[in-house]
DNA sequence: TGATATTGATAGTAATACTATTGGTTTAAA
DNA sequence: TTTAAACCAATAGTATTACTATCAATATCA
């Protein structure tokens, strides 16, 4: 049963809270898919429109463009995944058992945590694979962080680098080690896909787990 | 004194070459300055040939539009790496010395080596920085992966991961190490500028050192 | 019931991403 | 030296994109 948490995320990315109404859901589903089946550059709010059955207009009152609506999925899924982690790792004492769970969230949230009836989580990280670093790399990066845009992605950044210097506290690149093991995560995911010189990882069945378990291979040594 | 080295790139990336006339020169000198300033999102044709002087319909007899010429300025770069890689490794015989020099040019060979006088290897790497992930991340990637478009990116991944082979042999993922070192020097640079809580690295004048030292830090802690 | 908010429908504008044509100038070949 | 070819600038034009504005219909809520 897919119990219907809400997600908390910056105001300044919409004109009118798109949780709030049906229109609105209906918004955030249609465009998690229609993003996976576009791409970004080729996702425009008509299309959108018409794959929903809708107006461009009526978009428009959620949104202000295309831009900041891709930063709110992001940042949903930044937030989702933060929250997850904190629910899994609750009640765990070994920060290196937290750690483990931390990289397998990375992976595998998208595909074993239905939470929102109306988010499709496995094409939304999809999403995020193919699309999250165009949500930071643009000329309006300073203005929009200063906004608190990416703070979603900050805080999960700031949990994981905590839990790394729990293991090892004298480690001396803890942010940098966990934004770098979440940017590998949906790195090599595409490079598999795309890019298969780029990695050893293999665009298989098993293809998510040989990530997680180079992930850990990486933290074991960086760690031990 | 830069000498005029040819490199040498796919030819369906442009129209007609453009190292081979003044025009075609001009252009790739003047659509690096403008990319660094304005971006890729908010550069175009028409603000190019207005900032060099020719018009719109000129530009458009290079390259088909501006998608194909970013990719080929990111080539560039990644061809330019590789050679510069290449002299600099070629009388070294210890491995671990290649890949210290290896880290070091991901960081440094823009500032460096003057090479070509029509380009300013800075900016270039400015450029690479903030766009070279949308080269590849468009629904395009499969297609144009096909007509070789990222190979001087995958051969030089590839050489660093032969390298990182010399060093260890039995080490499981040397070109997702090389990837990974390769996009994670471009990353951090990037948010220590703009999004420092990511990264320990510090916007100040010794950065480039800094995350030098942070990619032999994980290289040493991953091959030792 | 009347006021308010929400959405749909339609129209319109400015900018973008091209394409086509023409004509002048340089280059290179005969 | 003439002639053709290539090259570039200039201009115009088209289709699409990214919005903005207006108004009417409907649902909601006081």
């Amino acid at each position: 049963m897919a119990v219907n948490i809400r997600i908390s995320l910056n105001p300044g990315l919409y004109l009118k809270d798109p949780q709030e109404s049906d229109l609105g859901r209906r918004i955030i589903k249609h465009s998690i898919l229609l993003l996976e089946d576009l791409g970004f550059e080729q996702f425009n709010f008509k299309k959108l429109a018409e794959a929903m059955g809708s107006t461009e207009a009526s978009i428009y009152r959620y949104f202000e463009n295309k831009h900041l609506l891709l930063i709110y999925l992001v940042s949903w899924y930044w937030e989702w995944l933060s929250y997850m982690i904190q629910i899994k790792t609750f009640n765990v004492e070994d920060p290196r058992k937290k750690l483990e769970i931390i990289l397998h969230s990375f992976v595998s949230v998208s595909e074993e945590n239905p939470a929102i009836d109306y988010v499709n989580e496995s094409s939304l990280h999809n999403v995020v694979i193919s699309e999250s670093t165009k949500v930071y790399h643009t000329k309006e990066v300073d203005e929009e962080n200063k906004k608190g845009f990416f703070l979603n992605y900050k805080n999960m950044v700031a949990h994981v680098a905590e839990v790394i210097l729990e293991i090892k506290p004298d480690f001396p690149y803890p942010s940098a080690l966990a934004s770098n093991l979440f940017e590998m995560t949906n790195n090599h995911i595409y490079f598999a896909d795309h890019l298969p010189r780029l990695t050893e990882i293999q665009a298989k069945s098993s293809m998510k787990q040989d990530v997680e378990e180079m992930l850990r291979y990486f933290v074991m040594k960086l760690l031990d």
